[in-house]
DNA sequence: GCCAAATCTAAGCGTTGTCAAGATGAACTT
DNA sequence: AAGTTCATCTTGACAACGCTTAGATTTGGC
């Protein structure tokens, strides 16, 4: 019983496609089950495949925990992109991309969860996110030049404010969900509104800054 | 054969004070074979008691992983609040708080990998950090009130100041190994030069941001 | 049509978190 | 001082996990 699968990529054999299958199961686990419930063989039932198919297409379980942080990287910065109009004034970009940024991390916790876990064993981003010519760092650099935020020494320097930027990013969305901060979003009247008051005190994400 | 342990809590039956050996025994298995193998029964082996052990005083892991994670907190604190001299201009204490945070969690990686699994499963932080009269959060504020940061509504631009600052310094701890920036750290001379580089680029930590 | 390679299954190893049942020994009662 | 009580710890077991090996099955190339 072969599985009709058209848009085959370098391993079509018995499944189909295993290796895509694998990952689409993986998502779906995650959005179900949670985090904790990501495990290599609840991944296999969930593809109707048995516990050890999946060894074929990933060396272990934390090669098969990169790819799916690879892919969530992929979906974070397709998001970014939408999200920060290039015709926009820059300082609404840069604005836009962090708040794309913590609104994915918030949308997808689950992901989120597992692209950070990866990245922090390996003590590195996935290369195709930070490297690539296209990916979701370049776009945050782009936005950063367009503002000017540079001084003294400019290359360095913006590398610095991007870097500065990813963390505050970073740290928000991990901890935005804190039940710590009720009060005071409720005080504030909303997420949307707590979350905007705190990257108006993130350096390089506030034009809100001078407002008071 | 008791041992001698005369500062006994509530609990000075057969072992002596097991709950208190359990977080050192964690604690010796987090520094020497990090976060990943922080199991159940690696803790009762290095403790030398039984896998079952622990039971009678901690629910279950979860509720070890958050006894160790408050230990780490309390740590954190302390460090924290030896780094800031209250004598030091407001500003410099600021900074110095977010660079001892940092540094903490550069200094004790495995132990703030488990600080932070825990508060993100139980989206949130130990209520002894944030909360108490004397923990972390509350010296942060008073040192931001010092400086002064406050605009038109000061109570929750305070709070939100921060807030932001420890995100901020989360992010930037979690993210400071990443292998992406070693090259940079290079270029500028070391990590503390790249760490304070980064920090000055976050608002509430940077009064070099105008040095350039 | 056949062979070699790729793919998947079956079975098993060692480990983990957790629980129920029993052994142990300190503390309280009389 | 003996016996009862009860928190503490051990033993043994279970299901689930990551991973490995051996074998069955299908595929593509000759």
């Amino acid at each position: 019983m072969k599985l009709p699968c058209p848009i085959v990529g370098p391993k079509p054999y018995h499944h189909g496609d295993l290796r895509r299958a694998l990952l689409e199961a993986a998502s779906r686990v995650l959005e179900r089950d949670g985090p904790n419930a990501l495990s290599l063989r609840a991944v296999a039932r969930e593809a109707g495949v048995s516990p050890a198919a999946p060894y074929h297409h990933f060396k272990d379980k934390s090669e098969l925990m990169l790819a799916i942080s690879e892919e969530g990287f992929d979906q974070l910065y397709d998001f970014m992109r939408q999200s920060a109009d290039p015709d926009a004034p820059p300082m609404e970009r840069v604005a836009a991309i962090g708040v794309a940024y913590v609104e994915f991390a918030k949308a997808h916790p689950s992901i989120y969860r597992v692209m950070y876990d990866r990245s922090r064993d390996l003590e590195a981003l996935p290369d195709k996110a930070h490297k690539a010519e296209d990916g979701a760092f370049s776009l945050l650099k782009k936005a950063m030049i367009d503002r000017g935020v540079v001084s003294s020494d400019q290359e360095v320097d913006l590398e610095l404010a991007c870097i500065a930027a990813w963390c505050a990013a970073h740290g928000l969305a991990e901890m935005v969900g804190f039940r710590q901060f009720d009060s005071l979003k409720a005080k504030m009247g909303g997420e949307k509104a707590f979350l905007a008051g705190v990257l108006s005190h993130l350096g390089m994400f506030g034009q809100a800054r001078n407002r008071g």
